[in-house]
DNA sequence: GATAGTAGACAACTTAGTTGTCGATATCGT
DNA sequence: ACGATATCGACAACTAAGTTGTCTACTATC
């Protein structure tokens, strides 16, 4: 039995594990056995129009570094391709592949489904009580940046 | 703007980040600017009448060797002693010092101002409904092993 | 054209975990 | 009593994801 106040951040972080652990069996039943949690992210940081791998650092809020191994990650995965930047001879602009974007449509559906089953369990309005407030919570502090919280992703 | 779906993890992962930023940030105000995510989750974990190395890996979800480094740690900044069990010639009981649960008591006393910072913004009608939503969704899965989520804690 | 800044690669290090192995000690069944 | 089996905690080697620092190539600006 914990002493009182340690109840919240267990729960926050317990209920964070369930969904991407969620995510993952379902995206591993469906051949993506190999994305990590932080490649859903990466992708969508990635946008539809393509980014460097500096900027792709700025967006997940980690070095240039750690974005070039993520980078690599995902393109080893065919998840993204490189490609020169027309502009910039030194930048290679980071795109997604058709199966970069089927893994992404996939984690939302999934994340969609993992909702609609937490609305069975509690009802439509405790869920959105529960969005509502930490969305309050959180953006009264600036946005969350993925890179702001270290390791999980594994 | 995230695909839809994507909003609910980003909350908890931001919400949870929040609180132990917010923790350690006063803590380190308090004297322990050494103190780590982990340390005080483990001290709990060790209770008040000492565990072994195992039995803290065990109640971790973390191996036994993960443990004992975890205990290195919290005995170099004077955290918990190692004395040798009375009844067993291998194993090595973990106890909290009275700094260690200085630090656990002043930590619970961080998280419950946090909650009431909350409280504040949200009334406290939203607040509970957050935490008996989380609750239930992570109560019929097991309890949550802070060893469940690998690398935060850093 | 010199100077200052940015893109991305490489190397070395850190942190927190893992598996596998091992000797010492406990426990249990016959 | 004793042998099989299990557990305690240490050591070594490895993995994964990040970090800082340094470097070259290229861009942009005065």
């Amino acid at each position: 039995m914990p002493r009182p106040g340690f109840e919240l951040p267990l729960l926050l972080a317990g209920t964070f594990r369930e969904l991407i652990d969620g995510l993952h069996a379902q995206l591993a039943e469906h051949g993506h056995g190999q994305a990590r949690p932080i490649h859903g992210f990466a992708l969508q940081a990635i946008g539809p129009d393509g980014i460097t791998v500096s900027e792709l650092g700025r967006r997940l809020g980690v070095t240039k570094q750690a974005a070039a191994k993520t980078a690599a990650g995902l393109e080893q995965i065919g998840y993204i391709t490189r490609r020169p930047s027309p502009g910039d001879a030194r930048a290679a602009v980071l795109t997604r592949t058709p199966r970069g974007e089927e893994m992404l449509d996939l984690s939302a559906a999934i994340f969609e489904q993992l909702r609609r089953d937490w609305v069975r369990r509690l009802g439509a309005q405790q869920v959105q009580a529960i969005e509502d407030g930490l969305a309050a919570i959180v953006t009264s502090s600036g946005g969350t940046k993925i890179g702001d919280l270290p390791g999980w992703l594994r």
